[in-house]
DNA sequence: AATAAAAGTGCATTATAGTGCACTATATGA
DNA sequence: TCATATAGTGCACTATAATGCACTTTTATT
C-alpha cells in the first residue's frame, strides 16, 4: 500500500467511526498538528506514531508478501 | 503487529533471501545504519523508511482490521 | 446566508530519525 | 583456530518528524 492508501484508509476509519481529528489525536496520544499533517497527505509518520494512531481505529500495521509474479 | 514482530518479519525475510544488511541498504536506499538500527529494535523507522526496506523484500506495508471482537 | 464545527496551514521550537565513520562483537567457513 | 564476512554500537551532525499556537478554509447545520 502506498503511503496515499493508508492515509486513505486511515481517514476512512475514522470518519466511519465519526471520530473526530481533535478526538482522535487525544485518544491516540498523538498531537493534532501530526494528525492533520497525517491526514492530509503532507506527513511522514514514525511507525510508532502511525501504530498509535492506527491502534485506536482497531487497525493493525502489518507487513504483508506482495503481490508476487511479475512486475509491477 | 508489533514492533518486534515488524522487525523479525523483515529479517526473516532478508535471510531468506540471503542478503546482507548491506546489500539490502543499497538496494532499498536507506542507510546501512539506519537499517542496522531498525533490525537490532533500536529504531522507529519513519513509515518512508519501512516502506523502502520492504519493498526491496518484496514485501509491503498495510493496515488490516485487528482481531474484531473482545478486549485484547 | 449566518453560525459553528471540523479540517487544513504557516511559523517556530524541540525531539529524534537518518546518516557516515570508525570500531567492536559475533557468526561462519576454510 | 584463524580469517573473513556480517552484524551491532558510540559519536557527531544534518534533516525532518512531532508539537503547540494562532489563523484560514472548508464543511455541515440551522
Amino acid at each position: 500500500m502506498h503511503v496515499e492508501e493508508l492515509v486513505e484508509m486511515i481517514k476512512a476509519r475514522r470518519e466511519a467511526l465519526q471520530v473526530t481529528q481533535e478526538t482522535l489525536a487525544e485518544l491516540s496520544g498523538v498531537g493534532l498538528r501530526t494528525l492533520k499533517q497525517f491526514e492530509s497527505g503532507k506527513g511522514n509518520p514514525t511507525l510508532l506514531t502511525l501504530q498509535k494512531i492506527a491502534d485506536v481505529l482497531g487497525l493493525e500495521v502489518c507487513l504483508k508478501l506482495k503481490n508476487v509474479s511479475r512486475n509491477k
